[in-house]
DNA sequence: AATTTCTTTGAGACTCAATCTCAATAAGGA
DNA sequence: TCCTTATTGAGATTGAGTCTCAAAGAAATT
């Protein structure tokens, strides 16, 4: 059994869950893609590949790997969310052009310790963020 | 007239939209209140000031004002929007309590500089950003 | 002031992402 | 294999936000 299988096992174990084909289809879905997919893009290529499941099933199996932080959630403001595995991915946000979608992903360190320095300046303990920036891409200018 | 009234008939003005009783109540609300509020709020607390008006033209209204800058939106990711005005206002980014809410506005000029530098860095050319900071406030910890 | 033209309003229908329901199905321990 | 309990999925539901279109209203014209 491959490592990732047994990460997903071990997780579900943890949670009280059973192993099941859909919750397995959801998890190699996504780790074995690296864009920034909506659910229902993530649910069609699981069709695709000929194993059953529902949209249902893969907004639950994306809000457990959410919870156990193995996936992150873009929510862009407008149109659905998008999700991107975080399987030995660093921390970073996002630069995202408005005219044709693009993602970026950028990480700053000193922005990382300013927003610390944020959070205790106004005595809030930081659980995450969210940092977004929009613009054009060069393409778009 | 007020100076406040007269930027709004200015601004229908450019737009080529008339001014009318319910865009003036919309107006009034926002910009006589401080406060992080979801439309909802502010079309309940046009109504309760006797002025008929409809959460239609609540959220056209609005869309007019964020069209022309006089308006920010808060997409907190979860429940409906926000709304705060801009007048006199400085560019500043939120820190939001995830337990109770609270919502408080913090600016750091070093983080707003490297956010162009990293949309330099990827040649974009910046629009805008959301930066939300979410924890636990010192009351909820 | 009355007329005309064209915009705005608003009740409720609609959209769409996401969640929920619950009967049928499947997992996995005994 | 049986049994208990969780999971699945088709479709209903939710909820924020948008759209529709007939009626009301703004403002330009006479």
């Amino acid at each position: 059994m491959s490592k990732g299988l047994k990460r997903l096992k071990k997780i579900l174990h943890n949670e009280g869950l059973r192993f099941t084909r859909q919750r397995e289809a959801v998890w190699n879905e996504i780790i074995n893609n690296h864009d920034h997919r909506e659910a229902d893009e993530i649910y069609i290529a699981i069709k695709q590949k000929g194993v059953s499941v529902s949209r249902a099933t893969v907004y639950r199996t994306i809000d457990v790997l959410l919870k156990n932080n193995l996936v992150r959630k873009l929510d862009l403001g407008v149109g659905p969310s998008k999700f991107e595995h975080k399987i030995n991915a660093r921390h970073h946000d996002h630069i995202i052009c408005i005219q044709c979608g693009r993602i970026e992903e950028f990480m700053v360190d000193k922005i990382e310790n300013l927003q610390d320095e944020v959070a205790e300046e106004y005595g809030f303990k930081l659980v995450r963020h969210i940092h977004q920036l929009f613009g054009l891409c060069e393409n778009c200018q």
